[in-house]
DNA sequence: CGGAACCTGCGTCGATTCGTGCGTCGATTA
DNA sequence: TAATCGACGCACGAATCGACGCAGGTTCCG
């Protein structure tokens, strides 16, 4: 099936942006299909495709547009020694933030997959949520709130997140570290990242997600004794400090125990309980173990 | 009845479309008699009939003329290789599965890992998710059924094997299978477990996890015009075939819209619409894309 | 730091081009 | 003699065309 020649909408249908940018991007940057004359319809041969594709991984990194189609156009052959690695990296979160939301935009999931893992070598776990995920996961979500459009663009990219996060190495040795969600908090994200950052300080921990009933949790404290215990809360209705007392409580208690995120009150913890305001402070905090 | 070759005009009144018709897809498409030399009258043979049939369902369900073609006669290749049942002496699962339920329960997560990275390392995708992670998640479940308890044990385990499922080496190139949960359908690892077995036969795809609004999803699939869309449904609840024909009536109709899981009906599925019964033969319809 | 100019993706509109099924015609086949 | 052949053309709906404008975001500059 070697389809000689895809049609406008054919090709934009593959490359997932809309018909009307493939037109744009041709008379904009002059990028569009080797031959075609004003008027008759274009087609897009393999070799336009493939410069398509560098136009889009390059946008979707974050370079402009205007640069990205100037080089896709340069790139008129196949096989060259790869871009000039457009991230001057380290400093400048901004394009890899960029990036991630129009790659989320456009559900491509391979690029949102390449731009988190790329982040996450180059800036570490805590690097890469505070400078790239976060960020990107709070543009969305604006959006979101903003329009009520674009759930599913949310969700895409909190999967790809939780996937890049996953994926780090995880820590050998048996975990003294929990980590959970408050009651009814489905948000874990962030407790994802810690878990994370704290695999890549070597420390291991034992993560839980959303939707453990406390008495499931308190269970599992008890069963497992860990040395400390993190509670996540996002929303300040699932932060209710009663939780926390609980598992400070437990017959044989955590040495820490923790709550994290900003659900939980502001000053009005209990007693022995530990506020954790920053990733990296966590991380400083539970290596100790 | 061996009708040795039907005439061009009884195949045509067979169809029920004209016979300049069955000349025009001859000659236009290559769809015709496999043996006919110019001049000469044509002679339609069984095959050659059950071609002109995907043809004409193809088009029948929307499908671009042109595109139904290329699809009929990529069907022509008769008879693959067939599926010579890759079984050769594998472990036994049951000790894998025993060792995942004890894992669990234990909440030992890097165990979990452990024994997930070897099924699929030994049994590939396919074989770990039904000999292993399926009996196991189907073991965990029902123990919380009779016992109200250990929902924190299921939860890690759900996590452990969709972290094992994300772990497999994505396919690469741009997925023209989409792959999405019924709406209000919160069970989606069998889709992750369709998704990683696809990325390991080289097809890459575009998953959506749950969550996903059924507006959203016809957005999307109108905006990236997959070749394929799966709906996953696990309860009968969300399982409606409407959900089906939605999709199967956007404006650019997937070439094939299949459901899958145990949610949907029996038999009154809509017309179109393709019933996945496993995952081989999922992976094995999808990955002519 | 705030506002104006600019960039960029994409929706919309009326006109044009294409894809497609099928009728017609003179010649050929069965 | 009836059916079919290849070639040609037509009608109609779908897809696409170029032009334009809008909305969000970014850059520039005072």
């Amino acid at each position: 099936m070697a389809d000689e020649a895809l049609t406008a909408g054919a090709a934009a249908r593959r490359l997932g942006v809309a018909v009307t940018t493939l037109r744009t991007w041709h008379q904009r940057y002059g990028l569009g299909p080797s031959r075609h004359e004003s008027g008759h319809h274009r087609r897009y041969t393999a070799d336009d495709m493939s410069r398509l594709q560098i136009m889009q991984r390059l946008t979707a990194e974050g370079v402009a547009p205007a640069e990205a189609a100037a080089w896709a156009l340069s790139q008129a052959a196949p096989e060259q020694p790869g871009p000039p690695d457009p991230r001057p990296a380290r400093t400048d979160p901004a394009p890899a933030v960029r990036g991630l939301t129009r790659a989320a935009m456009r559900l491509d999931a391979p690029a949102m997959r390449d731009t988190l893992c790329t982040a996450i070598r180059e800036r570490g776990v805590i690097g890469a949520w505070t400078d790239v995920m976060a960020p990107a996961l709070i543009v969305v979500g604006e959006r979101y709130e903003a329009t009520r459009r674009f759930v599913e663009v949310e969700h895409l990219l909190s999967r790809a997140v939780t996937e890049a996060l996953a994926a780090v190495e995880h820590a050998a040795g048996i975990p003294r570290i929990m980590l959970a969600a408050a009651d009814e908090e489905q948000h874990t994200l962030p407790l994802e990242a810690l878990a994370a950052a704290l695999a890549q300080a070597g420390v291991p921990t034992r993560l839980f997600g959303a939707r453990v009933p406390p008495q499931a949790l308190l269970d599992a404290i008890a069963r497992t004794g860990p040395a400390a215990v993190v509670l996540w809360s996002q929303r300040p209705a699932t932060g209710l400090p009663a939780q926390l007392t609980r598992v400070r409580d437990v017959p044989h208690p955590p040495v820490v125990v923790a709550a994290a995120g900003p659900g939980w009150p502001e000053d009005d913890l209990p007693p022995g309980i530990t506020r954790l305001k920053s990733l990296t402070e966590a991380v400083g905090l539970l290596s100790d173990f």
